[in-house]
DNA sequence: TGCCCGATTAACT
DNA sequence: GTTAATCGGGCAA
């Protein structure tokens, strides 16, 4: 059986938990799988929410490590964070992507007709299949609804520019398992 | 108060 | 390849 992730295992640097969320299994009121890609947001880092200083919206992520931050992407979707070492640098990691593996009859009703290649293939994507929305905002990592499991066997992790930003974009900030099917899209190559 | 734009997605041509 | 949907944050006035 594999291990819980504790509240430590965030208490580190958002680029160094960034590459070891890939392959660790995420579930979320029983639902989910195995995450495959990631982008890390530090607060020096214009691209970042919190790199204008704490709003209501981005209040988490000044907050202690270990948490979920929830916002609302474009009026539409809700995207998922979970927030980074040191305390108060508002600094996170944003999941963008897991392989469907628990669960499936759930998330295929919240996503109507997608096949399961693109069930969870995208940060909007994923939280509507595992049904994570605002009131969800600020739980804790380590404690239902959300549970978090290291990865059994080591990952080939590949390396590229982020997804949808227009700061910083040359930042290969963003992580993903080497040769998943299951990426919000492919990573142009490995690092 | 008003205006612009975004860590997106699905449905178009 | 393009674009509409849709709304809160951030900034200018």
């Amino acid at each position: 059986m594999a291990k819980s992730l504790s509240q430590a295992f965030f208490r580190r640097s958002v680029h160094e938990v960034a590459r070891d969320l890939i392959g660790t299994t995420l579930l979320f009121k029983g639902v989910g799988g195995r995450i495959v890609e990631v982008e890390a947001y530090h607060h020096t880092d214009p691209a970042a929410h919190s790199f204008r200083g704490p709003t209501s919206r981005n209040a988490v992520m000044f907050g202690p490590p270990g948490y979920a931050y929830v916002y609302r992407s474009y009026g539409i979707h809700w995207c998922l964070n979970f927030v980074c070492e040191p305390e108060g640098s508002a600094s996170a990691v944003l999941i963008r992507a897991i392989e469907p593996e628990t669960g499936l009859a759930a998330m295929r009703r919240r996503r109507r007709l997608a096949d399961q290649r693109l069930l969870c293939a995208g940060p909007g994507r994923l939280c509507e299949a595992l049904g994570i929305a605002g009131a969800h905002n600020g739980l804790a990592l380590d404690a239902p609804p959300f549970e978090l499991f290291a990865r059994t066997a080591a990952v080939e992790i590949v390396a590229g520019p982020r997804i949808g930003i227009t700061k910083a974009v040359d930042k290969p900030w963003r992580y993903g398992l080497e040769g998943s099917r299951f990426l919000s899209r492919r990573f142009s190559s490995p690092i």
